[in-house]
DNA sequence: GAGTGGTCTAGACCACTGA
DNA sequence: CAGTGGTCTAGACCACTCA
C-alpha cells in the first residue's frame, strides 16, 4: 500500500490543493473545511498526513481550528506586515557598494541616568560606549551610537573592533534572544549633520534598538541614517509569510 | 504503554530541552545533535515525535540538517530582524486613543506618468486617487495618499469610504498577496506640514507601499507620519520568531 | 454523547550521502 | 553500504466542546 515513486511528497500536494482552494476564494472566509478524517479519505492517505498539513495552515494563519467545531478559513488578516532589517554591512554590500566602518570614539564608564534608562539598568552600571561610522563607498551611511552592558559582555573591554563592527561581534558572542526597536524620523542636529555629512535640520531615519540575551540587557544601539536612505521590504502572502527580505536603496 | 496524564505535550518538553541546550551554549554552533533514533530512545518516545520537534528547530533556523551527516547547531544568524507594521486604526487604538479618519480629496482620473510608475502600470490607466487624514484623539496622526487601480478594484468607484478607511476596505475586498514597502525620512514640505499640523521642514516618517493581489497591482499608498511618531516592535529569538507585534508610541 | 482536533506509537520504505 | 533524515501508515487515546 506504499506509493512506489514519490517525487513530490504527498503533503506538498495536499497543502497546495488546500491553499489554492482558500486563496482562490473557492473556500471563502468562514467556510468550514472537511474534517481530517474526510480529507484523509479524499486524498487517500493517513489522517496524520493531512493533520500535519492543516496544522501548518493554521500556524500560517490561513485557517483557524476549534475542537469539535472544525477547521475554518480565516478572515483576511488585518493589514499587517513585517519588515526585515538587515545588518548594516550586509545592507551596504547588497547595494553593491564597498563597506567600511570606523570607531569614532570609545569610552568605558559608569552609565549616566539617560544611558541607564536606554539600557534598562540602574545608573552607575559599567558600560562601554562606542560611536561608529559606517561607510558605503566611503560616504557616510549610518551613524551608530552604542552602549554595551559590561556586566553582560565583559569580553568587550578587550575587543578593539578592528575587523568587525560591534554589532556583528556582539551577535557572534551573545546572539540576541529578545529585541525592541523604535523607529522614527528626526531633524539632524549639528553633531549628527557633521558626522553624516548632511545639512543641519535635514530629515534622518533613526532606529533605536535594545537587545537582550536571556534575561539580561546586552546593548542599546542608536542608528541614524540620512533621510533619503530607504528601508525596503518585499512580502508574499498568504499567511503573511515572507518571500524575500529587504534590500535597500540610497 | 501510553502516558496517562499528559498536561503538557511530550514534544513541548523535548523542544524546550533541545532549545535550551542550544541557546545556553551547552551545544555550541557546529555541534552535532544525537540522531533521531538516539533522541527517541533518550526521551523514551517514538522517533516521529522527536522528528517533528527537530524539523521545527530546523525550520526556525536553530539547526541545519543533512542526510547521513546528521543535525547540527546552526551558526548564529546574521543580525536581522522583522518589524511588524499594523494598520493605522489598530495602531491608534492600541495607543488608547480614539480613531477617526476623513477623506480630504477624491478624484477619478487617468494615471499621469508619476502615478503610473508608482502603481507599476502604464500611464492612462484609470485610477482612483484619495487623500485621507487619520486622526488620533482628533490630532493628525498620518496622512494617506492612495491611488487605486480601478482595473483591479472597480468596486472602489461606488464606495464612499464613510465607515471604513480605504486600506481596511481594500484589504477585505482584495487582501494583498504581495507587497513592497519603502520607508524613509523626509522634511515636511508646506503641503504636508499643513495637513499634519506640524512645522514646515520638520522630519516625517514615510512609508510607500505597493500591493498586489495575485499578479495585478491593486494600490499604492503613501503614508506620512509626524517624525516623533514611532514604529515599535518587540522580538523574541531563537529562530527569529516573533513574540509580540509592534505597538506604537507618540 | 459524539465528533473534532491534538498527540502519540511502533513500525515501515525511501533517497540521499558521507564514511 | 550503512546510517541519516524525510515521509508515511494504521491504528490509538485523550481533551475539549458543541450540538
Amino acid at each position: 500500500m506504499t506509493a512506489r515513486a514519490r517525487p513530490v511528497p504527498r503533503y506538498v500536494e495536499i497543502r497546495e490543493r488546500l491553499e489554492s482552494a482558500i486563496v482562490s476564494g473557492e473556500w471563502p472566509p468562514g467556510h468550514r473545511l472537511p474534517s481530517e478524517m474526510q480529507l484523509a479519505e479524499e486524498f487517500g492517505c493517513a489522517r496524520m498526513t493531512v493533520s500535519k498539513v492543516v496544522a501548518g495552515l493554521a500556524e500560517a494563519g490561513l485557517v483557524t481550528r476549534r475542537r469539535r467545531a472544525g477547521t475554518f478559513v480565516a478572515r483576511p488578516q488585518p493589514q499587517e506586515t513585517t519588515l526585515r532589517i538587515h545588518s548594516i554591512p550586509s545592507e551596504v554590500r547588497a547595494l553593491g557598494r564597498s563597506y567600511r566602518f570606523e570607531v569614532l570614539s570609545r569610552s568605558e564608564r559608569n552609565a549616566d541616568p539617560a544611558e541607564a534608562e536606554q539600557l534598562g539598568v540602574r545608573a552607575g552600571t559599567l558600560i562601554l560606549a562606542l560611536e561608529v561610522l559606517h561607510r558605503a563607498d566611503e560616504a557616510p551611511f549610518a551613524l551608530e551610537q552604542r552602549i554595551i552592558n559590561l556586566k553582560s559582555a565583559p569580553e568587550a573591554r578587550a575587543e578593539a573592533f578592528d575587523d568587525e563592527p560591534p554589532g556583528a561581534w556582539l551577535q557572534a558572542l551573545l546572539p540576541w534572544t529578545d529585541a525592541e526597536h523604535h523607529i522614527l524620523a528626526l531633524n539632524a542636529d549639528p553633531a549628527i549633520a557633521a558626522r553624516l555629512d548632511i545639512a543641519e535640520g535635514s530629515a534622518c531615519l533613526r532606529d533605536d534598538r535594545r537587545s537582550w540575551h536571556g534575561g539580561a540587557v546586552v546593548t542599546h544601539v542608536r542608528l541614524t541614517y540620512p533621510g533619503e536612505r530607504r528601508l525596503v521590504a518585499h512580502f508574499h502572502a498568504p499567511g503573511g509569510r515572507l518571500k524575500t527580505g529587504g534590500g535597500a536603496a540610497g
